[in-house]
RNA sequence: GGCCCUAUCGUCUAGUCUGGUCUAGGACACCAGGUUUUCAUCCUGGUAACCCGGGUUCGAAUCCCGGUGGGGCUACCA
């Protein structure tokens, strides 16, 4: 064994990748490897009842799709190693530091019920005891003729006399002491042969010589009780990190009930990765400078266990929406309009025609330089990708539906402003250039020549051409409708005037 | 209820260890002004916080004590 750190993600495939996991796991690889160690993955798959199929590729996938690259060569399942865990289990009980328990619910409940009724903390602890004065041998008696049991650790001897203490070091929080009479004697196998979450989370660790436990604040109280299982083994301690929770905006736990928690659903709305790293690591660690933007690169230089902080962050959407924008306004046009046409897609404004696009509704067909015309006008308007489409349907549809008085410019009238509309077509007739440089220097050009107004110019052309009261510049729209499109909407808004 | 964690603008946070330059800095959001044909962008400015009470000290956001608030855990879930 050399000093190499070796931190691990492991979660539980219970359906959806939670954020909070997905900044724990991110925190655990930035660790890794700016100490150059092992970042590795497990799967807890051992709760039968709440596991879902394929959810634990979907993880993986995910985790990957962030870059964030696991060094295992195979990956852990908790599962395919149930007779390890009963070698160990098997193993404390022949040392006299587990013991089988046969104590059925109602008596556990009952247990329960007289602890709460006396203010006492409830569970299965010193003097509540039973099973752990049983002679060993008929206990190994009852398992043998098929009674149901699971098996627990003893936290404390026997005859309940215990120190006053349970004393741990947390990388993040310091000292942390807990009471020693009150911890309860916990499951370490379940009845269904299965391990618990603390029993193999700890057994697993130790196999993977990991160095660095980092898991979320939540696991703080039950940190006692896999201390008490490394020293029952006499294995060496690792370090504890235990992370600050995320937090929905009244400060409880970040919950599916207050917004998205799923990582996959902000990818689905088109948040991107780089800003949700670069969001999520900044909930809980930030640099002590005034940098805000990083990549992961920059992270991994950068990040340290003592910059994280101790209290819980709210999950605030607005800052990653602001994350996000500057990432999509940085990407290369190429890049952002592939990420941008399956929400064009699903939109239904564009679709596959072959080798290329075709307009849904008019059937025509839509160049990849065109999309990205149209991509690089919505950029700058673009919070998350599935805005796209509502941004720019106008470009796609043929009718113009908008009321004619949209068209007339503060105090202008209609008769002046189908007036201006006539000049300023007549104008483009013979204008041969539709790029929005061009169009924008001699539209205004002309302007200037007739001594007319910008915004009894400008302002219904671009009604015209967009129907909308916001939308981009009119100059930017005719470079993308094309000079005969722009015509035709001209005239359009001619007669909507009369 | 019990055990544990935690506390600076609405939010993310810097500053706390090593008291003074902190009339508390940055970012998001918000508000106002400017640029602009509209929206967006961009630029400028602004509102806004040391949980409370004692103590130590010439001096406390920073140190000590006591409250209070918030959160987590309290399963044969993880």
């Amino acid at each position: 064994m050399t000093n190499k750190i070796i931190t691990r993600f492991a979660p539980s495939p219970t359906g959806y990748m939670h954020v909070g996991n997905f900044r724990t796991a991110l925190y655990s690889f930035l660790f890794a490897r700016k100490n150059n160690g092992q970042f590795l993955l497990r799967i807890e798959d051992t709760d039968r009842a709440r596991f879902i199929e394929g959810a634990d590729n979907k993880i993986i996938d995910i985790v990957n799709y962030f870059g964030l690259k696991f060094d295992n060569k195979e990956i852990i399942f908790q599962s395919k190693r149930l007779d390890v865990y009963k070698k160990y289990a098997e193993q404390l009980i022949s040392e006299d530091k587990a013991y089988y328990c046969f104590c059925s619910e109602e008596k556990l409940v009952k247990i329960k019920e007289e602890q709460t009724t006396n203010k006492l903390p409830p569970g299965y602890w010193g003097p509540h005891r039973s099973c752990n004065k049983l002679n060993k041998n008929e206990a190994k008696e009852k398992v043998k003729n098929g009674e149901k049991y699971v098996i627990r650790l003893k936290m404390i001897p026997d005859d309940n006399t215990t120190e006053e203490n349970g004393v741990w070091n947390d990388l993040i929080h310091g000292e942390i002491k807990t009471e020693m009479k009150f911890q309860e004697d916990f499951v370490i196998i379940k009845s269904d042969g299965f391990p618990t979450y603390n029993f193999a989370h700890m057994i697993d660790d130790h196999e993977m010589g990991v160095t660095h436990v980092m898991r979320g604040e939540e696991f703080i109280s039950s940190t006692i009780k896999h201390i008490r299982l490394y020293e029952a083994f006499g294995w060496q301690l690792p370090q504890f990190a235990h992370l600050p929770l995320l937090l929905n905006a009244d400060k409880s736990k970040l919950s599916k009930r207050q917004g998205d928690v799923a990582v996959e659903d902000y990818l689905k709305k088109g948040y991107l990765k780089e800003a949700i790293i670069n969001f999520v690591v900044l909930l809980g660690w930030n640099p002590k400078t005034e940098q805000e933007i990083f990549s992961l690169a920059e992270l991994v230089e950068q990040f340290s266990l003592d910059k994280i902080n101790k209290s819980g962050a709210v999950f605030n959407i607005e800052k990653l929406n602001w994350f996000n924008q500057y990432y999509i306004r940085k990407m290369d046009l190429a890049d952002l309009t592939a990420k941008c046409l399956p929400y064009l897609l699903d939109a239904g404004l564009i679709e596959k025609d072959g080798e290329d696009y075709k307009n849904k509704e008019t059937g025509e067909t839509v160049s990849n330089d065109w999309i990205k015309k149209v991509v690089l006008l919505a950029r700058e308007r673009l919070v998350k990708l599935d805005d796209i489409s509502e941004i720019v349907k106008f470009l796609f549809t043929e009718k113009s539906e908008y009321d004619p008085e949209l068209l007339v410019w503060k105090k202008s009238s209609k008769e002046d402003t189908a007036k201006n509309l006539e000049l300023l077509k007549n104008f483009l007739a013979g204008v041969e250039d539709f790029s929005k440089e061009n169009l924008e220097v001699e539209i205004k050009k002309f302007i200037e020549e007739k001594g007319l107004g910008v915004g009894d110019m400008l302002w219904p052309f671009r009604i015209a051409l967009s129907g909308l009261k916001n939308s981009p510049p009119p100059f930017d729209i005719a470079e993308i409708l094309g000079k005969n499109r722009v015509l035709e909407k001209i005239d359009e808004a001619k007669i909507l005037l009369k």
